[in-house]
DNA sequence: ATGATTTAATAGGGATCACTATTTTAATGA
DNA sequence: TCATTAAAATAGTGATCCCTATTAAATCAT
């Protein structure tokens, strides 16, 4: 599937798979505006013309970096939110595995897309636009999943899906930047527990809050 | 106090103030590595030589910037988080505050420090852990603040206080996210609302989930 | 072997990066 | 008045930014 079909012409040096996941690595530790294409061409061992002829764009070859790493993740965690787990125990599932994938050993801090250029030059408005559109699918993914818990009977009907979805949203950028600025996954899995005592329908009480 | 006494030579066509008022502006929408030097000398009105006897440095400038917008607010969300309000309501109050920071009409979204130079290049480290040290220093006011519940009886006296701030944290993270993406202050509310139901010495029941 | 085809490498372009040596201007003190 | 002082303006620095016109190399088909 990988293995292109031998064709005329001189082969290729990189393979593009390669190619992606080195940048993926790169775009993913410093940033889109904090990588330069000198940083990219370096990394992958190829001159500058390959690295257009491959790929188009400094912006182009984010935009494929991000879908390669994104596609790596979507497979695992989709199945376990979709899962036919009692939601509270899917989101859980779901959250560990994001706590997991933020504090890696041998790969950046935190993740590749929750906390990706929320800040920028005007020139690179575009490439904000695309990161927050992944962000946005990403809430209507678990929103998705909470509509559907509504429907099972498992959350109450008046439930604000949305609202309950991009709070879960905040929990998983807020683990993003903690995961960067040095949190370990032990933390965030404790954060996690915190979190998922949030729910609707709940009130405190003066007991709960004495023990 | 700002006002500088008179003084032999040319006098200061920029008040500091102004000109951090002004870099403290485009570097909240902009991040560190998306402003140039020249889109602040543009935007002050002054040359480069001018920039730089006044502030050292691009990245000393950011550090007094950063000062500059923080002491903004520190003042007034100090008062609504030191207040003798109970626990949660001073913590709701709090929250909604940074929620309106997040949403100024006519400010650039988000806050400037949350969401802060979270990706960067390798040479922009010191900056990064900068900001990272202005995020750890919030969460453990949000700790010591937890600390005094506890000691005051408003928290159970097993309470996990560094995780609790580091779950507000997240959340405070997360709306400064959300707010650059677009989220409205309403949006931000409702989310902060389904955050202040979490609390420890709560577990869920089955009774709860049914409303 | 030769030509066609496809990719890689060389070399550099124009713009912008953070920053500064030098000169000029505008105030005060004597 | 006129030297002294302090800040502003001029006019750049070398390095790096993203990107490309051109040339060289490596393969396949004949």
């Amino acid at each position: 599937m990988t293995e292109a079909i031998r064709k005329r012409g001189r082969p290729r040096a990189l393979d593009r798979d390669v190619g992606l996941d080195i940048a993926a690595r790169l775009f993913w530790e410093r940033g889109y505006e904090g990588t330069s294409t000198a940083d990219l061409t370096k990394a992958m061992g190829i001159n500058p013309p390959t690295l257009y002829s491959m790929f188009g764009s400094k912006e182009e070859l984010y935009r494929q970096a991000l879908d390669f790493g994104i596609a790596r993740e979507t497979s695992r965690r989709s199945k376990i939110l979709q899962s036919d787990l009692p939601i509270q125990e899917a989101l859980s599932l779901y959250l560990y595995d994001i706590a997991d994938g933020d504090t890696q050993p041998d790969k950046p801090r935190g993740c590749m897309v929750s906390t990706a250029v929320l800040q920028h030059a005007e020139e690179n408005a575009s490439v904000a636009r695309m990161t927050a559109a992944l962000r946005e699918t990403s809430i209507q993914t678990l929103k998705a999943r909470f509509d559907r818990a509504v429907e099972e009977g498992e959350l109450p009907a008046r439930t604000d899906t949305d609202t309950l979805a991009r709070f879960y949203g905040a929990i998983i950028q807020g683990m993003s930047a903690q995961a960067c600025d040095g949190a370990c996954n032990a933390q965030l899995k404790r954060l996690i527990d915190i979190a998922l005592t949030a729910w609707p329908g709940k009130r405190r009480t003066a007991a709960e809050n004495s023990d």
